[in-house]
DNA sequence: CTAGTCTTGAGGTACGTATATCTAAACTGA
DNA sequence: TCAGTTTAGATATACGTACCTCAAGACTAG
């Protein structure tokens, strides 16, 4: 049988009263006690039941999630994760506030880092977007105690916990790969459709992008991003236009989420089909231009897997347990016609 | 705050003693006073705490997990995921018997399945050779209760509960669509190299891949399957002669354990660097063909993510709660050099 | 040495559920 | 209607941990 905490009490000879103590650092107890006891619970290997403690404790893991609003349709997937497990979430303690923040607004992100009480939330998983105020106002938050995950976006320097999210980079370099070999013996230009180039994760899959066309594709050559801010209409223009001016294309990039845009680009002249089109997220729409031979790769991040992820890392760190890196590594996921879930 | 038992108890004007023989199922409660209580759960949203419950049932899972023996990489990759999460199990009342029985034996896995006792285990997962006395064996341990997922092969008519793993036709045809997109104009044969024909994951894989590059890829034509028998020495040997054979060799899939052959055989010669080459499972070997351009692309399926669905699937199963699709569909996971975890 | 503080012990209650026992009430059949 | 059975209630204990109180023992400083 497992050791208890009488356990733990009888081989360090000293009270239920003074175990208890120490294994929850309350003060009162003179240092050599406390490394009897310390010493009891390696001989015995005694691990406290985390389920018995959080009933006695009637522990609730409050946890927030700010994630900007807008059209993007990652952050939408990310909410509905999130209102999913929110459903089913009476069985395990745990409560999750999502709060929106207009997007690119790191002054709105500020105030809502700056609303939040540390005495009554626990964890926080946050979108990051870079600034000074950003990470002062998650540095603050950790010193009080609360446990911190950024989200897609990293942001190193304000000590959180954790990142949850994919290396952009290698994701850009990824779809070069795809790319270029798709392409095959082919030569052309590729049109690089992304959202905005303020954004961390689209400039980083850029340049992964860039680094690999440059180096293994010389038959290829990418044009300047065209910069579709999210938006459908937009993309659609400014896509349309490129290739109209530009007879040599051969592929075409979509980095971000503007994806409907390049679909209906796509459709509009039979001779876009021949072009090789690697995009990113696995949308319904993205799936059916999958399926339709329109898009001939996805790149996806799995959505539910970081949501999850975010929950699981921000627990270990709350109840001071280990975590199993293998679980919490998000893939960069690549979907052809045949391999979609 | 959540409903307890009390609650359920007071509104459903009946006593806790009569909650509970509802709640767990025994006897001694007349239909109407049942519906009584059913109906105050309802109307409550009661649900029960399984932490607690487990804490006062001093439940302890009992799994075990049946798997091949041999040199199969992938199962030896599912033995590892095993004995990690055996070592981290203290902490959920979670007891893990690996019983190893030999490889495409179904003699010896029938046998390890009579040798269970139902009254002392919970759940059972097994990679299943199908066979009807494995059916039946299988058959009678759900029947006397016991949970059963099946991994990585799938055996329906034993009425197991789960099926963990991925689509191995589809897996198939995934390679087929790397490998006809890689090859461009490139016409010839492609060589097929496989552990056996008897086991079904092989076969199924095999059949996807025909059917696609038939459809799509007139330009390339099947060789017959090299069977290997997951040893790098035949493997080395068929495949070498095949090469020698053959002047028109443009491709090889690699479709089960015989890695370590395919790649020896690349290596002998520099201009086998040419060949498209897309094999199976994520291993030390694989990861650096893939690295140094012997490989173009693998497909994988992540071990721990199997072993750790098939416990979530098992203790869903036992405890009766429900389970989060997307966490427990296997994904058909593609590699470059570029995306490599 | 004494008063004061610091450290430890003993014991109880609680968390939400499971389970056992004993008793009382409600039915059933003849 | 009465005995016999079925159904229901009341109550207690337990699971492993947290946290509280009260008292007593061990120190420290003056």
């Amino acid at each position: 049988m497992r050791p208890t905490v009488h356990d733990v009490a009888g081989e360090a000879g000293v009270s239920l009263a003074t175990v208890d103590r120490v294994l929850n650092k309350r003060a009162g107890v003179r240092a050599a006690t406390v490394a009897r006891v310390e010493a009891a619970i390696v001989r015995l290997g005694f691990v406290r039941d985390i389920a018995a403690a959080n009933l006695a404790k009637q522990r609730v893991y409050h946890l927030v999630f700010i994630i900007p609003d807008g059209p993007n349709s990652f952050m939408r997937a990310l909410e509905r994760e999130l209102e999913q497990v929110r459903s089913n979430s009476v069985l395990d303690r745990t409560e999750i506030r999502v709060v929106k923040v207009p997007a690119f607004d790191s002054t709105a992100l500020v105030a809502a880092l700056e609303s939040l009480d540390p005495a009554t939330i626990s964890g926080l998983a946050l979108v990051a977007t870079e600034t000074v105020g950003v990470r002062d106002g998650v540095a603050r938050l950790r010193r009080e105690g609360v446990a911190v995950v950024t989200m897609v976006s990293d942001m190193p320097a304000s000590g959180r916990d954790h990142f949850v999210g994919i290396d952009n980079v290698a994701a850009g370099r990824t779809a070069a790969g795809l790319i270029g070999r798709f392409a095959g013996q082919r030569r052309g230009k590729v049109a690089l459709v992304a959202g905005s180039m303020l954004v961390r994760d689209h400039v980083e899959r850029r340049m992964g992008f860039d680094q690999v066309i440059q180096a293994e594709f010389p038959a290829l050559e990418c044009l300047p991003v065209l910069e579709g801010r999210d938006d459908a209409e937009i993309v659609r223009e400014l896509l349309a236009q490129c290739l109209e001016r530009e007879p040599n294309i051969v592929g075409i990039y979509s980095i971000g989420a503007g994806n409907r845009g390049v679909i209906d680009v796509l459709q509009a002249r039979p001779a876009y089909r021949d072009l090789v089109v690697v995009a990113h997220e696995l949308t319904d729409h993205s799936r059916k231009a999958l399926r339709e031979g329109l898009f001939d790769a996805v790149i996806n991040q799995d959505a539910g897997h970081e949501i999850r992820s975010a929950i699981r890392l921000l627990k270990a760190r709350i109840d001071g347990t280990r975590i199993v890196d293998g679980q919490e590594s998000i893939r960069i996921e690549i979907y052809l016609r045949d391999n979609l879930p």
